[in-house]
DNA sequence: CTGAAAGCGCTTACAG
DNA sequence: CTGAAAGCGCTTACAG
């Protein structure tokens, strides 16, 4: 009941051969036969099955989407703008999440699940150790990293420590002499994490306008969701009760910490001040004032790189975005002593 | 230097059928010459490819996961876990975000750019019309929806009437009169959206309790974004000051209405109470009052479900998920006049 | 329990 | 510009 290649053919009275190429538009077919067979296709209701022309190009159209977790806002975000890049060009997105991807031991990934499957990889938020990225390369398709940059490889991402600096420079700019941080922590795999660049910058920030960097202003959580920006919040607060401001290397992170702090009586934005990182959708209902970094354009790069280097292999490249300041109600002048 | 089948097959001894055979587990073959060929598979490293057995098999171990956005929580969670239940039973999830799925109008979905990619489908929140139920089915595999119920397909959702009536029903009993609710738009090709059936719960808990039920205290957007809930909610309340309490038909909705009751000089949970349908991660953060709804677990189901229809056919199921009050200070008792 | 061989439905040198 | 035919790498009746 399925048409297949052989029914167009017999139907234009051609050979498969050039079906096969009038669909896809290769050179090497008259004008007049293509046309013929188009609408042959056309009214069969033809539809060339994927498997069988995989099989015999060798090419899938399908890209490995590889990241941490898509229920977390940036990685769907970025999920959902590189998606639709990959779709326009006629590829299809293959998702996998990485379990256990944080904490001090992440669970090693074996890209040998790809392959065959895919054309090109996209990997988020993610370092690989040198084994992992042996099998990686051992695919023999190119692989863009975002937000993580794998050495040898494309990369896209902003300039966390850049960013994180200009985040300090605001509240300090506010008045600010007691800026506490909440960062994530690096695992096993993943030595140089963008939350550990983000911490450099708000540390050497600190240290250049000669304001207090003492670690105990530092509180780090494993994986950098709401509940546990509000807990280390809580941490940070009991420990050194004169913060005035915080530095929080995630958006989720700091929407906890603004729990906590209002659970503490006190008020965001007046009594404690804080800024986050990346733009979140939700910081403008949160007042949470961010450093926005543009995601959707970063997926989109991202799925525009893998898909021409499909095409014309070429030397890894480095896409690093710039990042702005949004401002809310979460940032206010230091208060009074 | 790939290993194929026929490595194997010459290295053990053995035909490609034994090899085949050996390693899917499949009956008849040898437990020891299963042992040795397995011995022999991993020793060389080899790995079937899977466009070739897609391709005789006729199944693709692949499921399609059809969804408006991936960038909204919602989504997001669902996505994340269906696709690791899809993945430890050895499929992978191929996923679809549609242009324009709300609004008036619904740019027509085609299901056949499926055709030949998914040995299953699972919707979420998209109600299809007629011409596309028709080409679903004729993709001749099994398809689940999630939220949103295509009669006659198998379901995973919550009751909408009747967690929106809990809902409402709890701001009754902390006193509240005047209840405003924020509600989605449906489109040309969905009719009975949740937010649909939320509303109608609302409504009839109103006139159960003989309330105030007048159009005017329901306020409709086209996306039910955090943004679109703090323009609704503006309008809202400059129509009817007298508001005391609001039903918001999502969180993220809520979460924006926060925002403008918080700009209008207002406390939410004070001056104003409002409580969402969805259960967001970051619900507890915003101090948002909703009625959650188990999403992991619907995701999960689904899953489970679309992969049980692929070995076993079945009469289509219809799984409904309790919700559940989860109480932050985004509901006070209603302010005295 | 095992194997020879056809077949899955395309694409692609190769020849003309 | 077009076609005959091999080939992509498996799986699956069928026969023994």
């Amino acid at each position: 009941m399925d048409i297949h290649i052989e029914d167009v053919a017999r139907s234009t009275g051609v050979s498969t051969a050039t079906v096969s190429r009038a669909l896809r538009n290769l050179p090497g077919v008259g004008e007049e036969t293509k046309k013929r067979v188009l609408d042959t296709a056309q009214a069969l209701g033809y539809n060339p099955s994927p498997t069988a022309s995989s099989l015999a190009s060798g090419r899938t159209h399908s890209i490995g989407l590889v990241q941490p977790d898509m229920s977390r806002w940036f990685f769907g975000k970025i999920l959902e703008s590189s998606e639709r890049t990959l779709r326009e060009a006629g590829y299809d997105a293959l998702v996998y999440s990485l379990p256990d991807y944080l904490g001090p031991v992440r669970q090693r990934f074996d890209p040998t699940v790809l392959k065959g499957k895919v054309d090109g990889i996209i990997v988020l938020s993610l370092f690989f150790d040198p084994e992992e990225e042996r099998q990686l390369r051992s695919l023999g398709v190119p692989v863009v990293f975002v937000s993580v940059q794998q050495p040898g490889f494309d990369f896209v991402g902003i300039d966390d420590e850049e960013t994180a600096a200009r985040a300090c420079r605001h509240l300090i700019t506010m008045g600010h002499k007691h800026i506490g941080h909440l960062s994530g922590q690096t695992n096993d795999k993943c030595p140089v994490a963008p939350t550990q660049r983000r911490r450099v910058g708000w540390l050497n920030t600190l240290r250049r306008f000669r304001l207090e960097s003492a670690p105990e202003l530092d509180e780090a959580v494993t994986i950098m969701t709401a509940s546990n920006g509000y807990l280390a919040t809580q941490r940070l607060l009991a420990r050194r009760p004169d913060i005035t401001a915080i530095l929080s290397s995630s958006d989720e992170m700091a929407m906890g910490a603004m729990q906590a702090i209002h659970e503490m009586g006190l008020t965001v934005g007046r009594d404690i001040s804080i800024i986050g990182i990346d733009g979140h959708d939700l910081s403008p209902a949160f007042g949470l004032t961010t450093m926005a970094q543009p995601v959707s354009q970063e997926g989109i790069c991202a799925a525009k790189l893998v898909l021409n280097h499909i095409e014309h292999p070429a030397q890894p490249r480095t896409e690093v975005y710039p990042t702005t300041l949004a401002e809310h109600r979460s940032v206010g002048p230091a208060p009074r002593p």
